[in-house]
DNA sequence: TGCAAAATAGAACGATCGTTCGTTTTTTAG
DNA sequence: CTAAAAAACGAACGATCGTTCTATTTTGCA
């Protein structure tokens, strides 16, 4: 008996009869060790992250582990995978209940910025991957390059909704209030885990007020 | 006869008498070594360095390298120091001739962001360690805290010094802006390095302007 | 309940890691 | 030129890495 039974026997099958084939007990390990490799991740990088380590966490055999996903870089994507999914159902998705424009941009800011404050013991996929892997060409990369284009994205988009709404001045640059936004938000990963600053939350949010203002619509005469 | 030989051979002892006996072999060797060592950690980050692909690099012998460091930590604090070095050397130092005030803070950001720029071949060992290393105790992660402190504390003292020469608002939050204009160095080196974005470079110039210019003493009037 | 299939364990592999040790070569100083 | 000191080598260590195999156990379905 390993420690994951413990770990998810979430009601293994008295559960309202969900998915009654599809759901083996290998998809509930595979889950329970993706989320292990996250946590794990998290903390000493995706390139960190090692088999041998896992096993022992899980309570399961190295080639236990390993028989889940085929290889080390398998792995490392599904991690990828799951902090996306993470992401999305904890930032992106509530943000979009938000009215559109302006107040679901700030939304969506909030839930960010709380991620990687939050994160502060458990650490930015996507920020840590962006630096483990710039200079690492290979399947990993291309994973995490498509989850932040993703992301990215979908703040551009609400930058443009906001502009659309005449919530911010109609010629506003979405990329570049982006790129600062976004400047802001590593700068608070920055010194929140690495220098370990006091404020550093607020430093950011005060930053977000001011580049809004820069681009915020003319006071309107209708 | 190892490579060091022909890359060091900088005039073995014909060069004008200097340090006659400060100056080793061995001296020479182990610059050559952190030389090499510190082009490796810039693309793979400091955690990826290893004694034995050193070895190769320069030709020498897994022992003979480690035997100038006596440890591996030892090693990457020296690679932290020479970066700290270069980068005074490239960034800060020649900064101070330009005049107090706003011109000095602008050469400051603008040599710091062709630093990152230029380096988009061989990464910052400040920003992919502080980010290797927020979750690593130890000497390393301290070495870094520190240097990383020493930049910021200059930058704070050239905004501090920008205001009190008037070039800036009396009630200028240094911290802030300096939390501001970090934050636009890290998003360049994220857009540039890993999504490899053209342009970015540009966006934290545009960025730069508009900090700057919000926290602009009002126009005199003597 | 019994049987096929899926999941896990366990041992072993070659490679590489940082490190130690004894020897040999090279450099420095007298 | 020679002897002491410094530097570099080469082999080996224990540990860990990802991965591959073959058993063994556990699971799901009839």
């Amino acid at each position: 008996m390993n420690s994951l039974a413990s770990a998810t026997d979430d009601a293994p099958a008295a559960e309202a009869g969900a998915a009654p084939k599809a759901l083996m007990k290998g998809r509930q390990t595979r889950a329970a060790i993706v989320d292990a490799a996250l946590a794990l991740a998290s903390q000493i990088g995706l390139e960190g992250l090692s088999i041998g380590a896992l096993a022992e966490v899980t309570g399961m055999s190295k080639s236990g582990v390993f028989a889940h996903f085929g290889s080390r870089e398998e792995l490392q994507i599904s991690v990828v995978r799951e902090y996306h999914a993470k992401f999305e159902d904890e930032v992106f998705r509530p943000s979009m209940k938000a009215p559109r424009g302006l107040p679901r941009l700030h939304t969506l800011f909030d839930r960010w910025l709380k991620r990687v404050s939050v994160e502060i013991d458990s650490g930015c996929i996507y920020i840590s991957g962006a630096v483990e892997f710039d200079d690492r060409p290979g399947p990993v990369r291309d994973a995490l390059v498509d989850m932040v284009n993703t992301w990215q994205y979908a703040l551009e988009r609400a930058i443009g909704a906001a502009a659309a709404e005449g919530h911010l001045r109609a010629d506003t640059d979405a990329r570049q209030l982006l790129f600062e936004i976004h400047g802001l938000i590593l700068a608070l990963h920055h010194d929140a885990r690495f220098l370990r600053h006091a404020g550093a939350e607020e430093r950011a949010r005060a930053g977000f007020a001011r580049v809004l203002a820069h681009w915020a619509a003319p006071a309107r005469t209708v």
